[in-house]
DNA sequence: CCTAAATGCCTGACGAGTCAGATACTGTTC
DNA sequence: GAACAGTATCTGACTCGTCAGGCATTTAGG
């Protein structure tokens, strides 16, 4: 990887270590939403991103969350949260009410099958994050890392602009 | 988060090491393709993911490189190939040539605009890299995350299978 | 209060990828 | 050297997200 200064050709863009390190992380997010996304989509018919839901509401429990919290969580528009909760909703792992609060608003929870469904599908798949992340560094190496991601993760959260 | 063992309940589930510090890891790829893809769609008026494309063609050089190896580095299926290269080639980013040496093959490589873009976009995203990652933890710490990212990076590009 | 701006969710049109099948060429095997 | 499996790319149909715009409701100000 090139050290700092101008760059000036296609090549040293390529080889910039900054410009590198990032290019690793997007392709080891893709390669692990592929692998893993897979792995729960062929186990429990749902894809990676309604588990991640699936999570979210676990963690939200009772009365629900608003739309609005799915989507600032998950980085998805107003409109992409109505359709993926819409299938959601058929597939019958969530459901939806009225906000007694706010009457625009609607909270999501889970339906008893979609806790079901978030508890088989964590088990698949906390052994596939094991096998193809944790396994993969010495543990005191991966611990390092899960404790970067975690502040690298609280950064970011609050440089994101709210999607309409 | 909570130890090993039997997930029994979906608030188990969502409070998970290895689950939270995946959605975490997916979190920051989300974020981050938002924040810096923005920044480079704005800058220079093409994807996040043709920029990388233009970084992989800079690194390969001449004589260009196989659709196919474009797929294995960005995870794309080889429909989805053929259409962003479809349209780099149309934006003049990047042009298609006979493989002589395959006469089922095309190469691909960058035109000079596609270089100057190529250049153009990395400064840019460079900084920005810098600010939203790099700079949010302490150099030596930021050094092994890279360096982790090098060795997760590795290892998982041998287990995604091949897609068509 | 009453209005204007902001917020929460939904919808039609679109963009960019997947999937599955087609076509064209290559390499192997008998 | 002919058949056949394998590989490289392209295409039509589809999925799932975005974007822009809409309506209902809430909130802030005068």
């Amino acid at each position: 990887m090139a050290a700092d200064g101008e760059v000036v050709s296609a090549r040293q863009a390529a080889d910039d270590g900054l410009v590198v390190a990032f290019g690793r992380l997007m392709g080891i997010a893709n390669r692990l939403e592929l692998l893993l996304g897979r792995a729960i989509e062929q186990e429990c018919g749902i894809s990676h991103l309604m588990y991640e839901v699936l999570l979210i509401l676990g963690r939200a429990g009772e009365p629900g969350l608003a739309m609005s919290a799915i989507g600032r969580a998950q980085v998805l528009t107003t409109g992409g949260v109505t359709r993926l909760i819409d299938r959601m909703e058929i597939a019958g792992l969530v459901e939806r009410a009225d906000d007694p609060g706010d009457r625009r608003g609607r909270l999501v929870r889970l339906t008893s099958s979609g806790e079901e469904t978030a508890i088989r599908a964590t088990r698949l798949h906390r052994d596939n994050v094991q096998r193809l992340l944790a396994d993969q560094l010495p543990p005191d190496e991966w611990a390092r890392f899960a404790e970067s991601l975690r502040v690298l993760g609280h950064s970011l959260e609050s440089q994101v602009p709210r999607l309409r």
